[in-house]
RNA sequence: GCGGGUGUGGCGGAAUGGUAGACGCCGGGGACUUAAAAUCCCCUGAUCUUUUGAUCGUGCGGGUUCGAGUCCCGCCACCCGCACCA
């Protein structure tokens, strides 16, 4: 009855049915089993699942599987980030509804996942935007809002004028819109904000208790809350107003000669009104470019006020500049110039020929060395600057926040560069956000019993802009307060609000309330959260803060949502062009020895770069045609192979074709299980014994291609192995140790062996430690530094021994040559290195 | 400019300061077969050498050490993120 070949087709279905059937992966938190909760980002539902999803879904699967085998209670959940602008294009292109776009990708997306035979929970499933959850995700809003947390105002935004909406500030990149690429223009818009920047100082503080995510990530969330710590203080203007302006270095500000203030400050609008040359100064800032090359090489430019402010310290009067380099959205949009010490201030002192004076040097004796080229940034002691003078830079700062303070001018101050959340967006496919505008009483929430705030079906896509604020009667509604007209607001949130909170609607689903505390004290942190490092901080920087809002106003007692965070390597693949630039799909294209030719006309194709798998290289293998023809484990395998998770994965055909070869070879080994073999295989058993231990810790590793790699070295072991009852122990291993990898062979193999029940519900191995050690080592002789010859000693042999050993050997004898030993170094079971 | 990462055979990559190149892919040779597919076996860093073997070799230059891919100092290249943040 024995197959000679595994077949995916009629395999793979037929477990995932069974999995399916049994509710094999149905997290049930009432267990009493330690509970991992493993999460990878769940994913837009846009169309087909590409093989970044399956990189990503694999070792989150790999690691949920493995979990349960350790007898944890697992809960592994996917759903669908469903909201976005790509169903609102949807619907103006191929006049869909985004509803309808939307339903018709989840459904073709989760056919295919559910191919590649994930450990999922598929009873928890749910799309943002359901009505249900997005009504919760409204609850949670207007909670935010009774806290303080939300608020609106009016504010100059960034208007994408090709996706007619507003964008946040990190969707702005370079100038431009993150998903159009257009110029993003600036306009005045009432907006609803949520105030991140309460928490700047707990998210910052947070990411050191964060010792399970990467590093890198980490860096880029504190560049981005950016915190800075100095001075607040205000210069007396000559026209008799105050100048306030933020410096984190008043150590230096005796070294001061001139103030500049950003083109929108209100000293700039104030003079532009009066100097016609100040306008139009004030107007050519505006246009110049925000692009990180236009910034480079940017003249630092100025116009002078004639206005001057008066130094705290000398009294001297300093002339204020409206200058291009200074921001207005940063600390007060003002500042004092110290050229000596800034390399802006300095350029700027230098094109307007203002002073330019050393206040710090790197010692006393060179208070009067020149400062020529360039700033001095770098740390010393202060000159030149009365009672500063011989300080620290250290002591200087605290010197001179002690006198503003005590003085009352100025006072320390921290400066975040995070500024709070813009959540308004002027678009159909969102969360409604539920509050209503009343003329008699002002913004009030939408009652609680009347949500969810659900978006009206019946829109149209034919005009750009906003269809809720077009629509004829969706915005007309009564006041909660006092029953009069009133209207809904027609903006939606942002879509980054919808992935703030999902993992702990996965984590507990009551009906009539977002989610459960206690159900969430159940699962939550997730304890292994992978995803893409492109979302290192928009994404995780908001779930951060959801959660911590919502702990702070009770909803949950949980600080930080993802106790580890991977950030996965992306799927590429070599690209393929003709001479005239256009590009080639790897199916278009043949390998002629070393040369490609395209298929079709045989024209010569040019091999490039190895880059991210993208429809505009067309260098994309599409998961479904792979699967048809290597099956779910192929794939799986491969994706787990030879790369390090973190790192890139370059795909290729030789590779999937060695991977669908391995699963045969598993087969046949596994077939050539002999139940009647006896015997031991000691060496065997020890090599299945250490494998036990280290897949294992490579799996918690998250290092799958090292498992992968003792795997392949285990089965080629058991291959070459006579049979024995130590070869059936190994083959059982293998079998084991793959079943979170490849489990529909591993079920199909353990339900021929007669095994009960299904494998995904076995444990993993046990090992015997008494089998991880050797009794042979193999001992490295060593002369000169080199390898001279190897030889085999029992474990634990006595340095005499070894180093007796060592010089009996005839290649050592024959190094050494006659050399005298000066000196023999032995390290136990390890080497023996011969000094002359 | 600032911050971070990476650099090892033809390729992806292994390697607690202790035998560099595990494992996979590619390539070469052979077995089986009427033939092919499938499978199996052997070889596969470079140079020299008939073999035994020798020398070189982890981006570059120094250093520490009995011993360095690994630690230290100084460079180079590439990749990623941020960017006039006072």
């Amino acid at each position: 009855m024995t197959d000679t070949r595994f077949d995916p087709s009629s395999a793979d279905g037929r477990w995932q049915r069974a999995w399916s059937e049994a509710g094999t992966f149905t997290a049930d938190s009432s267990s009493s089993k330690p509970k991992s909760f493993i999460l990878e980002m769940f994913p837009y539902p846009s169309g087909r699942i590409h093989m970044g999803h399956v990189r990503n879904y694999t070792m989150g699967d790999v690691l949920a599987r493995y979990k349960k085998m350790r007898g944890h209670e697992v809960l592994h959940p996917m759903g669908w980030d469903a909201f976005g602008m790509p169903a609102e294009n949807a619907a103006m292109e191929k006049k869909v509804h985004p509803g309808s776009w939307t339903r018709a990708n989840i459904e073709a997306m989760k056919a295919q996942l559910q191919r590649i035979g994930f450990a999922l929970d598929w009873t928890r499933e749910f799309a943002t935007c359901d009505p249900e959850y997005y009504g919760h995700e409204q609850s949670l809003f207007i909670d935010m809002y009774e806290a303080g947390l939300v608020y609106r105002r009016s504010s100059e935004v960034n208007w994408d004028p090709v996706d007619m909406t507003v964008l946040a500030n990190e969707q702005v990149i370079d100038g431009k819109g993150w998903r159009s690429g257009a110029e993003v223009e600036k306009r005045k818009l009432d907006q609803w904000f949520l105030k991140i920047t309460d928490f700047a100082g707990e998210l910052l503080d947070g990411l050191g208790e964060l010792k399970d995510w990467p590093e890198k990530v980490r860096l880029m969330q504190e560049n981005w809350i950016g915190k800075s710590t100095g001075l607040e203080f205000s210069f007396e203007l000559s026209n008799g107003d105050k100048l306030p302006v933020y410096s984190t270095r008043p150590d230096t500000i005796f070294g001061a000669s001139f103030c500049a203030v950003a083109a929108d400050h209100p000293l700039a609008q104030q003079v532009g009104a009066s100097v016609p040359a100040a306008a139009s100064f004030i107007e050519e800032c505006k246009r110049g470019g925000t692009t990180a090359a236009e910034l480079e090489t940017a003249e630092k430019l100025g116009f002078d006020t004639g206005v001057t402010a008066k130094h705290p310290f000398t009294g001297e009067p300093l002339p204020v500049f409206i200058a291009n380099f200074v921001l207005m959205d940063y600390g007060t949009g003002a500042v004092m110039g110290v050229p000596g010490h800034d390399q802006r201030d300095f350029e700027f002192a230098t094109k307007y020929d203002l002073p330019i004076a050393r206040v710090v040097a790197s010692d006393v004796s060179e208070a009067d060395a020149p400062l020529e080229g360039e700033a001095a940034t770098g740390d010393g002691v202060i000159v030149n600057s009365d009672f500063l003078n011989g300080m620290s830079v250290e002591d200087a700062k605290a010197e001179v926040n002690k006198r503003a303070e005590a003085d009352g001018w100025g006072e320390g101050t921290t400066v975040w560069r995070l500024r709070d959340w813009g959540v308004s967006r002027q678009r159909y496919w969102g969360t409604p956000i539920p509050f209503i505008h009343c003329e008699a009483c002002g913004v009030v929430p939408v009652p609680k019993d009347q949500l969810p705030v659900t978006l009206p079906e019946d829109v149209d896509f034919e005009t750009p802009g906003n269809p809720l604020e077009r629509h004829p009667t969706w915005s007309k509604t009564a006041c909660p307060k006092c029953g009069g007209d009133a209207r809904r607001e027609t903006d939606t949130l942002d879509t980054f609000t919808n992935s703030s909170w999902y993992f702990l609607r996965f984590a507990s689903q009551p009906v009539d309330a977002p989610f459960d505390a206690e159900e969430v004290a159940k699962w939550m942190p997730v304890e292994h959260y992978i995803g893409g490092i492109e979302h290192a901080i928009l994404h995780l920087l908001y779930a951060r803060f959801w959660t911590r809002a919502l702990k702070h106003i009770g909803k949950i007692d949980v600080a930080e949502p993802f106790a580890a965070l991977f950030t996965q390597g992306m799927v590429t693949h070599e690209t393929y062009s003709l001479g005239d630039g256009s590009w080639l799909s790897p199916d278009e294209v043949r390998k002629n020895g070393s040369d490609w030719t395209r298929i079709e006309d045989g024209a010569s194709v040019t091999a490039g770069r190895v880059v991210k798998m993208s429809k505009s290289k067309k260098n994309v293998v599409d998961p479904d045609g792979i699967i048809d023809e290597y099956g779910a484990d192929a794939v799986r395998w491969f994706m787990l192979s030879d790369s390090p998770p973190e790192r890139d994965l370059p795909w290729s055909e030789a590779g999937i074709e060695g991977c669908g070869r391995f699963v045969q070879r598993l087969w046949r080994l596994f077939e050539s299980l002999d139940p009647a073999a006896s015997g031991e295989d000691k060496a065997l058993a020890r090599k299945a014994h250490q494998a036990i231990v280290a897949v294992a810790e490579d799996i918690e590793a998250l290092s799958f291609n090292k498992a992968v790699a003792r795997i392949y070295e285990l089965t080629g072991a058991a291959e070459k192995a006579a049979p024995s009852e130590s070869r059936n122990f190994a083959i059982r291993t293998i079998l084991h140790l793959v079943s979170p990898m490849m489990p529909h062979l591993a079920e199909e193999i353990w339900s021929r062996q007669n095994e009960s029940g299904l494998i995904a519900d076995a444990a993993w191995p046990t090992h015997d430690p008494a089998m991880l050690v050797e009794d042979e080592v193999t001992i490295a002789v060593q002369h000169k530094g080199k390898l001279r010859d190897t030889l085999t000693a029992p474990k634990g042999a006595a340095k005499e021994d070894l180093e007796a050993l060592a010089l009996a050997s005839e290649k050592v004898q024959r190094s050494l040559d006659g050399a005298e030993i000066r000196k023999v170094i032995v390290v136990p079971d390890r080497l023996v290195n011969i000094v002359t």
